[in-house]
Parts: structure tokens; sequence; C-alpha cells
DNA sequence: AGCACGCCGACT
DNA sequence: GTCGGCGTGCTC
């Protein structure tokens, strides 16, 4: 009795198994259509094996196998099967939510990349002179053939019913032949590179000495250090040989700017590019082109760790650091360390780069898990850090949230025709709608959030449900019309700006100014030709964009994360800032930073103008040691929705309860259930319950078996949960 | 997640 | 008398 084990998209952990008489060990990795209670769906072929634990009864015949796709690689299978354990999710989901849509519903098959044609030997012999003068369409088709010595699918469609009749024809006659066109093997070919600098050298150097053996690399580069030339020249070496490279990128803006340093320097390779722009038949072919080894450099955001590459040689994780490597719902997994995980399965190197690393990553290194690689120098044309200085707000006040020596530096950079940036991480007019009189703050109806002003549409916004409502001429709660907009957002700065500075070109770039299709890019376009004298944004403009001409970055209101209850918070924000500031003096334009606080002190601020990532981390890394924070602790989250707040409180403390129960894990510390920070979202009240542990395996063992447990207790229907392993925010 | 089965309210 | 609401339970 042939059985085949099948991961099915539903949420139930486990595989199912199905009779297939037809089915062999070469079917595993196959998509199979199976009967799944009262429906038809497809699924993936886990394992074959000769019996079950099902009784037999219960068993039923799968439908069709799908032998037109090359079945997915063990390697693949084995990531799922792990992402599946280690974050505690059904692995049929891992599996569906890993592979192009087209794939998991196998449609495709009748569109499966038709072959092309080409002459066989007979064929080749065969002269115009062969044919009738009368036979046009016969000798257009030979003198095609035998010029370019292949006629493509593409070709091949476009081409009339006639002479398509004609290749058939051809065909019986034994000239030509069809076959699955391997697209020509990659030339390979490079542009020119730049000489490296003497640590540019060095770090290449010493990655390639361990290609071909697990080695996680953590490459740290202050801004303009040059980390993509590393990535470049080791994957140049790599492409040489025939191999094949996979880089992770934060989100999609950068996608197309990295995409494109990459396609210049490798004319001669295949690049795929993965993001969530792309259709599904296009996700899909990029995603066949990697599986099939033909693309040699695969490029995408969190979810290409999961493509198939037979012949990966390399990982690179370029500003590691960054939380959009974290899926937020759904299988909750992070990319970067996917990336790990699959470096070690593949037994090849993985690079990890960023000028802030990870706390995280860079406590790793310092312990010699991971090796580091520092860029101390800016690799182009010399270019001197930006000097950074704070303004203590305490002593020089801010009329409209900008001060006096901002103004200033402002003027100056105008005076000189240079590009500034005002940098204020928060969207729309002001955060806040004030009533004078009885104190009344406009709120969200669905969530636990100020609805932010925004002044242009004349709206109140909640930024967490999107919900918006007219801004209310008097205070709903008192009458007086006397409501104000209290604090600053960019829209709110870009209007004071345009007050003081009435001649400049004054460009808003927040996630409401991109909102509509291309308007991002005809930003940078501006941008880059000089149509803009001060850029006022969110940290969209902070992230990866050269501005060649920009002298001046100003961070207005940085504190808020200061003293957050978000341990995160606080690295985020060095992060953010030394991002930001790296905008600042590129090329010949040496730049400066100003930075508005009233915590000039505060020791962040201080590593800042030094510009010192390694002090910061290392001083941080001691307050997460002492305060039991990771990565001294692994932690994670219970989290529970419900519409009544004490229902999620009550299903945590019920889940809290079968923890106790056990009283196997001495190294398990349960915290009591609170409600969550934004305690309602989109109408629903949310609690969490926070798991810590000495490592990683306790974390794991405890887990699996509570998670169980949990899945076993009865459903409250109301109540809907998950569990987060190393969440982000707790 | 779907989907069927099942047991109670307002309608042709 | 039925149509249909969504609670509960199962899926190889």
């Amino acid at each position: 009795m042939v059985i085949i084990r099948v991961a099915l998209d539903v949420p139930i952990d486990r595989l199912f198994d199905y009779l297939a008489p037809d089915a062999d060990t070469a079917d595993i990795g196959r998509c199979v259509r199976v009967p799944f209670s009262s429906r038809q769906i497809s699924g993936i072929i886990i394992s074959v094996c000769e019996t079950s634990s099902v009784p037999e009864g219960k068993l039923k015949y799968a439908g069709q196998i799908d032998r037109q796709t090359p079945p997915l690689p063990q390697p693949l299978l084995g990531l799922f099967e792990f992402c599946s354990r280690y974050y505690h999710h059904p692995i049929g989901q891992v599996v569906m939510n890993g592979l192009p849509v087209l794939l998991r519903k196998f449609k495709h098959t009748g569109k499966e990349q038709p072959p092309s044609w080409r002459l066989t030997d007979t064929g080749k012999s065969i002269t115009l002179a062969d044919l009738p003068i009368r036979a046009k369409a016969k000798r257009q088709l030979i003198s095609l053939l035998s010029e370019h010595g292949i006629i493509t699918a593409e070709i091949c469609k476009a081409m009339s019913s006639h002479s398509r009749k004609l290749l058939h024809e051809f065909k019986d006659l034994g000239w030509v032949e069809q076959f699955t066109a391997l697209p020509e093997k990659a030339v390979f070919s490079t542009a020119s590179s730049p000489a490296p600098t003497a640590e540019q050298a060095q770090a290449i150097s010493e990655i390639l000495d361990r290609t071909g053996t697990f080695t996680p690399w953590l490459l740290n580069g202050i801004t303009g250090s040059g980390k993509t030339e590393v990535y470049l020249q080791v994957t140049a070496s790599l492409l040489a040989q025939q191999k094949q490279v996979l880089i992770l990128v934060p989100e999609i803006n950068l996608t197309p700017q990295l995409e494109a340093v990459f396609r210049k320097r490798f004319p001669g390779t295949t690049l795929v590019s993965l993001h969530s722009g792309l259709n599904n038949s296009e996700r899909l072919q990029g995603w066949l082109q990697a599986q099939r080894g033909k693309a040699g450099i695969v490029l995408g955001t969190r979810l290409a760790i999961f493509t198939p590459m037979p012949e990966l040689s390399l990982i690179i994780v370029d500003e590691e650091q960054d939380h959009s490597f974290k899926q937020q719902d759904g299988l909750r997994y992070s990319a970067r360390d996917l990336a790990i995980y699959r470096a070690r399965q593949a037994n090849i190197p993985v690079i990890l780069g960023s000028a802030t690393p990870s706390l995280e990553s860079y406590h790793q290194a310092r312990t010699g898990r991971y090796r580091l690689l520092q860029l101390h120098s800016r690799a182009i044309s010399q270019a001197a850090l930006p000097t950074i200085r704070c303004i203590d707000l305490r002593v020089i006040p801010a009329q409209e949230g900008l001060s006096e020596p901002v103004l200033d530096a402002l003027r100056h950079c105008l005076a000189r025709k240079q590009q500034s940036l005002v940098f204020i991480n928060r969207r729309g007019y002001s955060p806040v709608l004030l009533c004078k009189s009885c104190r009344w703050i406009a709120t969200c109806k669905r969530c636990s959030s100020r609805l932010v002003v925004h002044l242009r549409d004349r709206q109140l916004r909640c930024h967490y449900c999107g919900d918006q409502q007219p801004v209310s001429p008097a205070c709903p709660q008192c009458g007086d019309p006397d409501v104000l907009p209290f604090g600053h957002g960019t829209q709110r700065v870009e209007a004071a700006l345009i007050r003081h500075f009435p001649e400049a070109r004054i460009l808003r770039v927040d996630r409401d100014s991109i909102r509509h299709k291309g308007a991002w890019q005809q930003m940078l376009d501006r941008i880059h030709r000089g149509e803009a004298d001060i850029l006022v944004g969110t940290q969209l403009l902070a992230k990866g964009h050269d501005f060649p001409n920009l002298a001046l970055v100003c961070a207005l209101n940085a504190d808020a994360s200061l003293y957050s209850t978000d341990f995160r918070a606080e690295e985020h924000l060095f992060a953010q800032l030394i991002q930001v500031a790296g905008r600042a003096g590129r090329a010949n334009v040496p730049g400066s930073v100003l930075i508005q606080t009233e915590f000039p002190q505060h020791p962040l601020y201080q590593a800042l103008i030094r510009q010192d990532y390694a002090a910061y981390a290392q001083a941080h890394l001691k307050e997460r040691r002492s305060a039991g924070f990771p990565p001294f602790v692994y932690l994670a989250v219970l989290r529970a929705e419900a519409p009544v707040l004490t229902d999620a409180l009550e299903f945590l403390r019920q889940a809290a309860a079968l923890a106790a129960v056990t009283e196997n894990y001495p190294h398990i510390q349960l915290f009591d259930p609170v409600p969550a920070h934004m305690t309602r979202l989109k109408g629903l009240e949310r609690a969490q319950l926070l798991i810590q542990a000495r490592s990683r395996r306790h974390l794991q063992t405890f887990l699996g078996d509570w998670h169980q447990r949990i899945t076993a207790l009865p459903v409250h229907s109301r109540i809907r949960w998950h569990l987060d392993v190393d969440p982000l925010t707790l």
C-alpha cells in the first residue's frame, strides 16, 4: 500500500495521509490534488510511505499529481519543517505561505513553458534549394531556423497558424525537434568593479576564504563605507563559479535601487527580483527560474527566503536590523533568522550587513558565534563623516517645532543652493486634537489611539485602523469652539517652513504624499534633479537613498522613543538617526546634522554625536543584560483578542494554568496576562502573556508542549489567539 | 480555514 | 409550514 503524506493549507498542524497507488519517492515535493472534507484542495507531498497511523477506513484516494513542475527540493521542505516547528505554525500553512500562488493551485500546468523548436541534424542539411520555390512559407521557416538556430515559444506563438502547422509537419519529417529551452547558459560577464578600499578588500577575501562552509558574517559598516561593494565583489566571485546568490532587502522601496546596482554590475546574469509588487505569474516565473538554477541572483523581500535555489552559495541580508524581516501576522517568521538556518543547512556563508546591527546580531558577533567584519571609513571620495550636534530645547525654544539654530542652518543651506532634510517621524498635521477648556481629546472609536489631524483634508484620521471623520468645529463634550491641534507632524512643519522660507521649494515626503501610484519615484526624480531645496519627511527619507546634494539633516522631536515602554525603541531610534544622518554629506558635500532634544546628555545622543555604534551597542547590551532582556533571554508572547477584554485575559489565564500544571520547566518564566499596549485595535480588545526563557532550547521544548495544550483547549469562538516567537514588540 | 449539520426565529 | 441565522465539530 502506497501512502502519501500531504501538507494542506488548513490551520491544523499535521500532515494528511492519502492512498496513492501510483506514487513513489520521486513524488516527494510535488503538488497533489486531494479530497478534503467535501471539497478538493491541493497540497504538497512531504513523504511517501507504506503504512499510516490513520484507520484504514478513513483514508481517501489522492487525485492527480502534478508531474510537470519540478518537485520542491528536499532542503526547502526541511526549511518549511523547521519553520513550522520553530514558530509553532501549522506545517501546511507554512508550506503554502512560501509558495507562489499559481504553484499551489497548479493550474499553470497547461501554461508550463512551452518547448521551443530547433533543427535536427537532418533538418540542418536541408537547404532552400531542396524546397520548391512556390513553398514560400516553408522556405521562410527554414531560413528563420537556420539563421537563428531556434524558434522560441514566444516567437512561435506570434507566428501564423499556418506556420505553426508547418512546424509540426517538419517535425513529422524529422527536420525539427522540440526541446524545453534551457535559456542560454548565462554568459558570465561583469562590468568592471572599482578597486576596493583596503578594508573592503580584507572583508571580501575573508568571506571568500570560507565559501562552501557555514559561516555567519556580521558586516558592520558605517553609511557610505561601501557594504554594497563587498556584496558585489563576493557575488561576482561566486557567479563566476556558476553559483547562486540570495539577497534579502527590507522592503519594496529599496528593492529597485539595489536591483539596479546588481543588474548593472552583472549584465550577463539572470537576476530575479521578488517583491510584493509582482503579479502571480511574474512571481511564478521568477521562482521557477531560481528553482531551475537559471537565475544567478535572487533579490527580494523576506518572502524570498523560501525560494528554492539548487546552487545557492551565499545569502546576504542587507540592513539586517530592519524590523520588516519579521512578519507581523500569520506565520510570524524572521527571514533574517531563517537565513542563518538556511545557510547552516546548505553549508554556506551568510552576510548580515548593517551600519547599526541589531543588538542580537552584534552580541552574537561579540561572543564569537558570528564573525565580525568592520568597515570604518567612507569609501566614497574620502568624504568626511557628517558632524552631528544636539540643540538643547530646554535652553533654546522652538517655534512650531523649529528652533532658531535649525532655521539658521536651513537658511545657510538655501543660500549655498544645497539641499536639506527635515526629519520628523510623524505624519499628519498634528498628533492630537485638544479642547482647551475641558481637555477633551479626539480618540478613535475602534482603537485606543488618538486621532491625528490631517488639516489638508480637514479630517481626523486613525493611523492604526485608517478610520477617519471630519474635524469637528467644536468640542463634542463641552461645545467650546476652541479645539486646537497640539504637537507637530510633517504637514505642520511643512506649513511652518513655507512661512519661514516662502522662496524655497519645499517637498513633503511621507506615506500620505506618496500614496498615489508612481508618486514616490516622481519625488525621487525631482530630488535628484535638484528641484527641491528642503525635504520634510518621515523615515521614508532615511532609508538607503543617496541624495547627492544634501548637506544638512535636522531631526525634530526624536525624544519620543527615549523613555518608551518598548525596550527596543531606543535601539531603533539610534539606528534611525544614524541612518538619516548618513543622508547628509555624500560625495564632495560635507554634511552636518542637527538634533533637537530635551535630553542632550542622554547616552544615546552622546554616542550618536561620536557616531560610535560599538560604544552605544556595548553600553546598551549591558542594560539589556541587567534588565533581563534579549539577547540575554529568549522571549515568546501569547496574544489573544476578543470583543471583551476580560475574555481575552481569561483565556490567557487558562493558558497560563496549563503551563503551571506541568511544573516541568524550571527555566521558563510566565508573566501575568496584561492588556496589550494598544489595547483596543480595530474594534477588538487585546491582551498578552510574556514567556521568558534562559535558552532557545528551553523555550522551544516548553512552547512545543504548551502550544499543543492550548490548541486542545475547548474553543471559545470569540477568541482569536496566536503565539509569537522572538517577538519584536511587546 | 471551509463546510456541513443542527436547532430556533420571522416570512412567502 | 420553510428560509436562514451562526454555534459546534470535523477534516486523512
